[in-house]
DNA sequence: ACATAAGCGAGACGGTACGTCGCGTCTTTAA
DNA sequence: TTAAAGACGCGACGTACCGTCTCGCTTATGT
């Protein structure tokens, strides 16, 4: 899916087998790159995310990156992943605050260029199987774990039922915002950013089974 | 979003102004191109999606393609709309089975590889503002229309209260069934098609509960 | 070899089939293209002529070069063809003038940069067989020719027995220039060219000799 | 010239300075390299000669190969001389007989790649001032002595007046059968090495000023 | 004995050209 | 005027090789 994502395993690009012999690699060019890639897409935008102009603004040569990365499209993951900081999940003393700062946080993210990519990424990765499973997989781990620690924090508090349904409730949570965004007017988006708990606010409640405080 | 859409109205393509004098277009030809453009989708993906491959598979040149389109992205939208059936909405007597039926309907949509790219393609417009806003407007009246009019049956049928909130029921359904698809590993897609209710069936119910607590 | 040749068959490059429909190929684009190369071959040598270079200077898209010559060996032989005059063979009236106008040219031929890389591809062109024939076959055509029909004059007017042996005559004559420029200290060459007649001429005088006894 | 030289001189490729303390180079080692570069030339040709290539085929790392060769052209330069043998000039008694050795020996060179390889880097070394000189006086001093100790040896014998044109007799000789390489069809060039006297007979006759045996 | 100095295999590095391919435009002939 | 064909300028693709630069090791000399 498209959401931020921990990235704490070192995530060893492509790293040789062995440390071995010969030239080590330089162990500041893959963060250079990482960064002269994020910074390529923001001026380009997507269409423009060229290989050459990645290397040319890291000053690096062709060689380097595919040596790391093969082909572009995993380039552009890793320096997202690379990037992307994790959904924080702060422990509010409520579902309801929890939730709402999850859901926030989700619909900053979304509304992010860097991370609306990821979104991309993630439904590219749907369209072609062959394509990268580990992206996805650490997407459904967050999923099981990052939003599931949250529910049952609830639970132990004795606000959630121990047999309420996560799997609906976050998938709820998550493809309301999700869409939420995706319907909006690419106009309203921007100015939406001040106002997040206007636009998830009944979303939350309505996942909550809250009395609806303003009807969407 | 990434629904699917009625293209009901001719979508004119970039029709030309005035009959006037000089070779009429072929008529045939639009429908042919499109039909070559979904064919050559189908072979080669997304990436291997080109104008030259259109171009030769419906034996037209490119100057045809470009006189009706104005890039390989809108003639892509095009040709996936026109052979997109609209959401379905049996009206099967309650807003379960309603529900339901639009749910599994949703599901399958998103399964398949053409249903899929719609989602992509709405992707792209969020990333894009400069681009094609109208494809934006279609889905959100589609959004605001199709399963608006199935939520004002369960009102009328007094199933649902006359304050339900739409949007977040609308946003939770239509958002928990897409990020299901996109959480469930690739290899899972194409077998979970025979088991839609399964899957789809727990997110209907926990939407319903919702809703109908919301509306008291 | 390395002659000059007289290129007077329109040699089409690799002409398309027909004069059907489809836009035709700019005709100036070829001069044009065969000129920049000369001048990119004349600034960088031989190692630094490339493909994008030329296509840069001429600023023409590296798909126009290869639509029309399929390598780059293959467009540095038409340049040179294209600029290569037709070796001059006046009728100075004797065998003597004759031989001694052509070594001339010859020499100042191998003395030229430009003259010289045209034996360096026949050499190359000897040392990949499956390379072009066609410019060694105009070669051998010239070599067979152009000066026998300087050998044949002599004959007519008596100067040469009739079977005086023409194929030694003109490759010891065409050799021996070769050869000795060849042999010449790099510095060495560029004064030469004022002094040719000093050393073609006694390779002239000794061919003629042995020319005259032969044909005894 | 292109002409089988005997690199008697150890030619010290780029010998250290002093013997002093380090680990020294590994004598076996060049020897090994000039083999493995010589099969590579072999195998890929020309332009499929690569140092990385001989590196590996060597199974040396390139650094030892840039240690003594400043660049491929040299290495390549090297591994020929060092296996080319010298042009046998045996003593058969006369003129005629030593200057047909002399003539098949060479048509022979010419028609081995390796042979004409010379013939091709003497050619790029005119080519170039700034590159190699050395190559090309070993050449000219051979040119001025083997060849010319076969004539002395006339010379002493009274078969040559003393005054002979030296100069033009080697010239003539060299240059036609080199000519006469180069103006044959590639495809022809195999089967000709069984009929060597065939082909420079003639002009070793002409150049004899001898009754002619065959016209060319 | 042990530092010093080089050679060596391996392979990463910044460049740059290769030949291919797709874009969107332009230019022709035929209908 | 549109249609088919296809040439055009541009520029990215991923590969390969250049010649240089570390690495960690080995193999000598000189103290």
């Amino acid at each position: 899916m498209a959401v931020p994502v921990a990235g704490e395993e070192p995530d060893v690009v492509t790293a040789r087998r062995q440390p071995g012999p010969g030239r080590p690699r330089d162990p500041s060019l893959e963060a250079n790159v990482l960064a002269a890639a994020l910074v390529e897409y923001g001026h380009t935008g997507l269409a423009g995310f060229t290989m050459d102009g990645v290397a040319r603004r890291a000053k690096v040569g062709k060689s380097s990156l595919y040596l790391r990365w093969p082909s572009k499209e995993r380039l552009l993951v890793d320096a997202i992943e690379a990037q992307t900081l994790p959904l924080a999940v702060p422990d509010t003393g409520s579902v309801a605050g929890d939730m709402l700062a999850l859901a926030v946080r989700l619909f900053e993210h979304f509304l992010d260029p860097l991370g609306w990519i990821t979104l991309r990424i993630a439904v590219d990765i749907a369209l072609n199987t062959r394509e990268l499973d580990r992206f996805h997989e650490r997407v459904t781990v967050m999923h099981g774990e990052t939003a599931r620690a949250m529910l049952q924090r609830a639970v132990d508090r004795g606000e959630l039922a121990p047999d309420a349904p996560f799997g609906p409730i976050i998938e709820t949570l998550f493809g309301s915002v999700l869409i939420h965004v995706l319907a909006m007017a690419p106009a309203d988006r921007e100015p939406a950013r001040a106002h997040a708990t206007d636009h998830v606010g009944p979303l939350v409640d309505f996942v909550l089974e809250r009395a609806r405080v303003s009807g969407a």
